[in-house]
DNA sequence: ACCTGAACACCGTTCAAGT
DNA sequence: ACCTGAACACCGTTCAAGT
């Protein structure tokens, strides 16, 4: 069962009809906008209201406080994060743990990169509320797709698969992260890349079992 | 030289007198215990001047405005925190690149979780600010620090131990944050750090030099 | 040099009134 | 079902007045 979000931090209801869903699209499209345009320290109601081309009074009916909206904003983004590296593991499924963990990495790197200024917006509106549950969600989502792929694995087999596979997510989600915060020059952050599939190659060269 | 802060965001004086000394720590103390118990959306500045049993108009005057005082903190914070690891390092410095790795990956894991309500509390507090001089200047500080004690290392040589030493600094700290973000259970956190200085002992024999 | 607290502009949130 | 915007409580910041 994935955790659902928090009772409070839920939308107060879903758009109905087709007006209420581009609604919420546009406060969506307006809350990121507002982020990347006038800073997460003026993102405030009345903005993304304004931007959205709504009345405050609209946005407090899909979301009962700020909070809320930015809950959903991260839900989104998370969805489709996952889905994602879903998709690219199931790719890869039956093939080399080389090939496994390039593709691991490349797509959560690109997925990451592609657009590094709303990735950072995000990565500061998060921290502004409780995502535990996100996260939680988003991690047991992504971690049964790695290890499905893992398992799979035509040249490997691993003694606790499980810790393997936690500690490879969790090296590779914060190794991200933190280039994202250092703000590394580019040239750089692709060298890191680069050292990091490398780095998770040799640590599952040294953990898997002997071929039999 | 250390990136220092953006003019904008330096205190407006510093503490002349021993009684403005007292109430400069007593704002700090205050941030600490208010971001704890009431949580980071009620750290208002009233509360915060409070709890530290000035009035607000004190705080002002050390503090040009909420984000400096936040700043200040995560400077504070990041202080001592490159302090440990560099104390860590030079006792490191002649040996094993095994011990080497096991030392800074235990000091700054014990570091962390020493207090991880704070640790957590920090993380957050530090987004909603732009702390880029901040962690640059941390970086920068670790990196010389732990670049020289790989450079003395007894068992190892690299071709390229700048980019060696910045992943691995990627690296570990990144997880380390990832372990805090996801709340994982104390025992698997223990594991996965174990399985992290694995993880950069494996890297590290992969890319050390043969030695001559 | 250091401290106070009322005053002001602005933000989050509500709700009676509208289509 | 969906939208509006004035109204209210509260927060960040200032500044004239005090020791």
């Amino acid at each position: 069962m994935p955790a659902s979000a928090p009772r409070h931090l839920q939308p107060r209801k879903r758009p109905l009809q087709a007006r209420a869903t581009v609604t919420v699209d546009a406060i969506f499209e307006a809350t990121i906008q507002v982020l990347l345009v006038d800073g997460p320290h003026r993102l405030t109601t009345t903005r993304v209201a304004a931007r959205a081309g709504v009345s405050v009074g609209t946005m407090y009916q899909y979301f009962p406080h700020k909070q809320a909206l930015l809950y959903a904003l991260n839900e989104r983004y998370l969805d489709n994060l996952a889905q994602q590296v879903e998709t690219a593991c199931q790719a890869q499924h039956g093939k080399d743990i080389a090939l496994m963990v390039a593709a691991l990495v490349d797509t959560y790197w690109a997925a990451k990169t592609a657009r590094s200024d709303v990735t950072r917006a995000l990565y500061r509106s998060a921290a502004e509320l409780d995502t535990e549950a996100l996260i939680e969600a988003f991690g047991q989502r992504v971690d049964a797709a790695t290890q499905a792929m893992f398992n799979s694995a035509a040249d490997a087999r691993f003694a606790d698969l499980s810790l393997v596979n936690t500690t490879l997510l969790t090296v590779i989600f914060g190794t991200v992260r933190s280039v994202f915060e250092r703000n590394l020059p580019n040239a750089l952050g692709s060298d890191i890349h680069n050292q990091l599939v490398l780095m998770c190659l040799s640590y599952l060269a040294t953990v898997k079992l002997p071929v039999r």
